[in-house]
DNA sequence: ATTGTGGCCTGCCCGC
DNA sequence: TGCGGGCAGGCCACAA
C-alpha cells in the first residue's frame, strides 16, 4: 500500500467527501476482496441505508464508522487508491499502473443517494475491506508515537531494527520506503538489534519518524531524500558512499554503510 | 510467543 | 515483437 502518508490522504479525502451521504448501494462483487469472512450481503446490510459519520486511521488501516455502529475497514495493499466522485486521494502511486481513467481496477464501491461513488482501485488486489477490523492488533500510530511507546516497541528484542519498525503490531504505519528513509536520516543501521539503541538514538529516531512522515503527507512516501539513490550504483546523498543493498526484515533495503551505524 | 519465509495477485520493465 | 524473469510502498498463514 501506499504507506501511512497516502492512507492519511485517503482519510482526509473521505472526511471531506464521504461523510454524511446516504448510502444506497454497495458493489462488493469481488469476493476475494472481502476479508474477515464478510460476505457481500453482510457488507450491504451494514452500509445500505446508513451513512459514514467519521473517517479514522491507524497506521495503514482506514476506518469509516457508520451511523449504525459498524466500521468499514479498508486496507490498500501495495497498489490501492481511494477515489470519491472521480477524485483520487493521491495522484500517482509508485509500483502501480498509471491511472488511465478506466474503472477496470475497481474492487469495491459504495454508491450514494446523490449519485456519487466512493471506490477502491487496486490493480494488484493485495488490499481488502472488512467489517469492524480489530484495531487492537495494531501498535501505536507511527506519526504520533511517544518516546515511551517507541521504547516499548523496541524493547526486549534483538531482531533487526528495521524489521521491528515495520512490525505493524508494534508500531503501525511504517512500510519499506519510510523505514529506509527514517533510518537513513537518523543515521542508524537497519541491522542494529532493536533493543540496542541508546536513549538518545531512540529520541533521534522518534524525531525523524514524525518529521519524515509529516513531510510526506500530501507529497507521497516516494519523496524521501534517499529514494532516488535506491538503485544499483546509488550513492548516499549525504556523503557519497556507495549504498549497501540487502534483504532485511524480508524486504529490499538500502542504506549507507558509513554514516548509518 | 517470536521470528523468518513463502506465497498471494497483478502489471511493468528489462534483457534476450 | 514476444517472452521469461525479476521486481514492486503489504500482509497473512505457516513452520521452526
Amino acid at each position: 500500500m501506499p504507506e501511512l502518508p497516502e492512507v492519511e490522504s485517503y482519510r482526509r479525502l473521505a472526511a471531506k467527501a464521504a461523510l454524511g451521504r446516504a448510502i444506497t448501494e454497495v458493489d462488493a462483487g469481488d469476493a476475494w476482496y472481502l476479508k474477515g469472512g464478510a460476505t457481500a450481503e453482510e457488507v450491504s446490510e451494514a452500509l445500505v441505508g446508513s451513512k459514514f459519520v467519521a473517517a479514522r486511521r491507524r497506521g495503514k488501516l482506514l476506518m469509516l464508522d457508520t451511523a449504525g455502529g459498524t466500521t468499514l475497514g479498508m486496507r490498500f495493499g501495495m497498489s490501492g487508491r481511494l477515489v470519491i466522485d472521480g477524485s483520487a486521494g493521491v495522484d500517482q502511486l509508485l509500483y502501480s499502473p498509471a491511472d488511465d481513467g478506466s474503472r477496470r481496477w475497481e474492487r469495491f464501491g459504495v454508491r450514494f443517494a446523490d449519485g456519487g461513488i466512493m471506490a477502491m482501485d487496486d490493480p494488484r488486489r493485495l488490499g481488502g475491506v472488512e467489517l469492524d477490523p480489530d484495531e487492537s492488533r495494531l501498535g501505536p500510530d507511527a506519526l504520533t508515537v511517544t518516546a515511551g511507546q517507541l521504547e516499548a516497541a523496541l524493547a526486549a528484542s534483538a531482531t533487526p531494527l528495521k524489521a521491528r519498525l515495520m512490525d505493524q503490531a508494534r508500531l503501525a504505519g511504517v512500510g519499506n520506503l519510510i523505514a529506509d528513509e527514517v533510518l537513513w536520516r537518523a543515521g542508524l543501521s537497519p541491522l542494529r538489534p532493536a533493543n540496542s539503541l541508546s536513549r538518545n538514538e531512540r529520541l533521534r529516531l522518534q524525531k525523524h519518524l514524525r518529521s519524515t512522515i509529516e513531510g510526506m503527507i500530501g507529497a507521497g512516501s516516494h519523496t524521501g531524500k534517499l529514494m532516488p539513490a535506491r538503485e544499483v550504483g546509488g550513492v548516499c546523498p549525504r556523503d557519497g558512499t556507495p549504498l549497501t543493498r540487502a534483504t532485511v526484515g524480508g524486504r529490499t533495503s538500502w542504506w549507507c554503510p558509513k554514516h548509518q551505524q
